[in-house]
RNA sequence: GUGGAUGUAGCUCAGGAGGUUAGAGCACCAGGUUGUGGCCCUGGGGGUCGGGGGUUCGAGUCCCCUCAUUCACCCCA
């Protein structure tokens, strides 16, 4: 390895990779269109601010995530680490609202986090995510869901694993916070050093402590502490979801890292990619839009990584998708004839064809070695026949050539390439 | 951020408990065919042995540091 190294976490898509991505990408922006989600654009970085406020200060992301700079005058800025707040902040900035409801949008972009790579999980990944605005009803929650179940599926994904649970809202959620403290509080000793900082700071996610899951497995439910609101909210959504023939597992310990969820979370899982193991994931975020300035608005998200599901995608033996290959490729005998080369080449792809020729000057052998391996469907070759207007076409698949006139060249190429 | 593993040609890997010019297969290039590919034969180009320092007469091989990858934790996409 040279001294110039990719930063640390980041990856280089190659030619063959890329057509995988492609793929993907235009998998995904179907779905989004037949769910009718239009596409947003945001910038790779906005001022810090809103991360702070729209993510929250307790979060992971925000409080040893973010890469953070100042820019030539000073201001505070961040590389987006995910991608709700920006949606939120666009869809204030241009007064979305104000037009009709819901505003749905889908994006396909990379975030940026500061964190330990490693298989499934690097400092800048890519997400399809989607924001359904202005809908309180379960309704919302389960077409984002479906949207992204949908997107799994279409992009190939065998298997995989939708958890839900609901983390409750303003009504009831300090009343099971406190709940939940009661448990613990005489536990406080016995808990992980993570889980003590917890305790304090954000109990929900005692709940999702990996160390000692005994704890949590006794502790109180969210299920149980819901207000009336909430629990027919899931109730709702469950009962979508069953209509939708999209099964789930409740998880009473799914919290997730985000300070904006209120009621649902949800996120879907691999069973294939070891402890990078989350597709995507997503809630609802009913006080954010008011949080970041808006008048009081509900809405609900989710995203995919799209590294991820490549990954669960190959894990899963799905086939390489195909790089295009050239049609044709043109030969030439000589270096006299090479400059006739290029001609044809450029005719040929004036008609839309793929063509390739050869700019080493190699003999003929290597030339329609190279047009074998490029997988050309045929070899145009130019010799001293063209002084009879002429040249040899050569089926490569076939192994025969004839000779044809210069002028029909195209029209037998249409014929046999279509 | 914590702990562990790994790091030799483009790729997959050999290099017995330090010893002369670091190897193989595949890939790449050329020749065998003065104008013809996929097979075969012959030859060739490629390596700062991840990087730096140290021990030693001598280090790919031992020690330290560092970088990268990877496994788990953490967290999530």
């Amino acid at each position: 390895m040279g001294e110039l190294q990719k930063p640390r976490g980041t990856r280089d898509v190659l030619p063959e990779e890329a057509s995988r991505w492609r793929l993907l990408e235009d998998r995904a922006r179907q779905v989004a269109a037949r769910y009718g989600y239009g596409e947003l654009r945001t910038p790779l970085f906005e001022v810090t601010e809103l991360f702070r406020r729209g993510v929250g200060e307790d979060t992971d992301i925000v409080g040893k995530e973010m890469y953070t700079f100042l820019d030539r005058k000073g201001r505070d800025m961040t590389l987006r680490p995910e991608g709700t707040a920006p949606a939120v902040r666009a869809f204030l900035e241009h007064n979305l609202g104000a037009g009709p409801q819901p505003v749905r949008l889908f994006y396909l972009q990379p975030a940026f986090r500061y964190e330990r790579p490693e298989e499934g999980r690097w400092r800048q990944h890519h997400q399809f995510g989607a924001e359904c605005f202005g809908a309180a009803g379960a309704a919302a929650d389960a077409e984002v869901i479906a949207l992204a179940v949908d997107f799994l599926r279409t992009a190939g994904v065998a298997d995989f694993r939708l958890r839900l649970n609901s983390i409750g809202c303003p009504a009831c959620r300090p009343a099971y916070r406190a709940a939940l403290r009661e448990y613990y509080r005489p536990l406080l000793p016995l808990l992980c050093a993570d889980c003590q900082e917890r305790f304090g700071q954000n109990p929900l996610r005692l709940l999702d402590c990996k160390v000692d899951t005994a704890h949590a497995a006794g502790a109180p439910r969210t299920a149980d502490h819901l207000c009336t609101d909430c629990r027919e909210h899931l109730q709702g959504l469950e009962a979508l979801l069953a209509r939708l023939r999209i099964s789930f597992d409740r998880d009473p310990t799914l919290v997730r890292g985000l300070d904006y969820y209120t009621r649902t979370v949800f996120e879907l899982e691999s069973p294939r990619l070891g402890s990078q193991s989350a597709l995507g994931g997503g809630g609802r975020y009913d006080g954010l839009v008011e949080l970041l300035g808006g008048q009081p608005t509900p809405a609900v998200g989710g995203g995919v990584g799209l590294e991820r599901t490549l990954l669960a995608l190959e894990a899963g033996g799905a086939p390489a998708p195909t790089v295009e290959p050239p049609q044709v490729f043109v030969a030439s005998v000589g270096e006299e004839y090479a400059l006739e080369a290029m001609g044809v080449a450029s005719q040929l792809r004036s008609a839309g064809v793929r063509v390739i020729t050869d700019p080493l000057g190699r003999s003929l052998k290597a030339q329609l070695k190279q047009a074998a391996r490029a997988g050309a469907r045929w070899t145009v070759i130019l010799g001293e026949e063209l002084s009879r207007g002429v040249l040899v076409l050569r089926d490569m698949a076939a192994g025969v050539q004839e000779e044809v006139p210069a002028g029909e060249l195209l029209t037998r190429i249409d014929k046999g390439v279509v």
